[in-house]
DNA sequence: TTGTGTTTTATTGCCTCC
DNA sequence: GGAGGCAATAAAACACAA
């Protein structure tokens, strides 16, 4: 390879012409791209044309100097100047990009043209159309990574925060599952007979007998046989009394919700699904006959009846 | 000026396709 | 088997801070 470049440089050294200038960097590039057949880049440096050998930062200025300013001395130093890579020319690279937008592959006959316009081998424009797609696909890659990269952090913050919403409520499942639990002597096997208005969401349809005539949207859970009480995400009523609860030849134990009080939280929202309704207790028996009253605090201590109180 | 990091040009080896 | 593409890499050119 080394030998062939240096022999093109070569030829290319007898074709130029010594007085040929490189384009003007101003030069409209369409005037370049439309250029016709005699093309405006020979004698711009190249690694073929050997021009500005002398190096220089962007230099557009040809190396190839009038035969009698330079003498044959010079020109038997071109033929053994070791090879040296040449970048190439603003216009000629301005060139390649627009090819390249337009086509990014290269067909023979098209490296051949933009070989002949550019004053370079073709194998350079092969080179140089191989490199550039490299850099495309390494952008390309750069552009994706971020993009997931931002899909993941998006996904991420969900993630997070459906994680901190479920710990939050299953704290409130807690703190009102223990609420119940500590209720239990003031049960004492007697539960008030409640009935419920809108509750059908939290049941199972399994659960439920239609129980609707004249009583509106009244529901019984129908059996203590539900899955209700055996998964294992609910509540477990293992316990004497709601054993004796379940065992109860009345299975039917409606709740009544409130319909007006407004004191809710996020968690009585939960509680109303997750909670079991035959759970509260008569309201005589809790020293509250009252049943008209339309809140549902069911004997519960001031303090923890904001807790218990709802409406729909 | 020099050391160092980045970019560009070119090579090499492997693979695929015709 | 030759041509062409690609990945990996070398090496020169270039940019820039110290």
């Amino acid at each position: 390879m080394v030998a062939g470049t240096v022999f093109s440089a070569a030829s290319n050294l007898t074709t130029l012409l010594p007085n040929q200038t490189p384009p003007s960097a101003s030069q409209p590039l369409d005037s370049l791209f439309h250029s016709s057949s005699s093309s405006p880049f020979l004698g711009s440096r190249s690694i073929v044309s050997f021009g500005d050998v002398q190096g220089g930062k962007g230099c557009n200025e040809s190396f190839f100097l009038p035969y009698d300013e330079n003498g044959d001395e010079d020109t038997d130093e071109y033929f053994h100047q070791p090879e040296k890579k040449r970048r190439l020319s603003v216009e000629q690279v301005q060139f390649l990009e627009k090819s390249f937008d337009e086509e990014n592959k290269l067909e023979p006959e098209r490296k051949i043209r933009l070989a002949k316009e550019l004053g370079l081998q073709p194998r350079q424009v092969a080179i140089w159309f191989q490199n550039r797609r490299a850099r495309w696909k390494t952008k390309r890659m750069e552009k994706d990574y971020d993009s997931l990269q931002a899909c993941y952090n998006d996904l991420k913050a969900s993630y997070d925060d459906l994680l901190r919403e479920k710990d939050k409520l299953q704290a409130e499942v807690t703190k009102l599952s223990e609420k119940v639990l500590g209720r239990e002597e003031l049960e004492e096997g007697k539960f008030y007979r409640v009935e419920t208005k809108g509750f059908e969401e939290p049941l199972q349809k399994s659960m439920i007998d239609s129980t609707s005539e004249g009583e509106g949207s009244k529901v019984h859970i129908s059996s203590a046989k539900s899955d209700m009480f055996d998964s294992s995400e609910s509540p477990r009523y293992t316990d004497g009394v709601h054993s004796a609860l379940l065992e109860t030849g009345d299975s039917s134990y409606v709740f009544e919700p409130d319909q007006s009080d407004v004191s809710q939280d996020e968690g009585d929202n939960l509680s109303k699904t997750l909670l079991p309704h035959y759970m509260f207790p008569k309201l005589e028996d809790v020293g509250y006959s009252d049943q008209s009253h339309n809140s549902c605090h069911f004997g519960i201590p001031e303090e923890d009846q904001a807790i218990w109180s709802w409406s729909y």
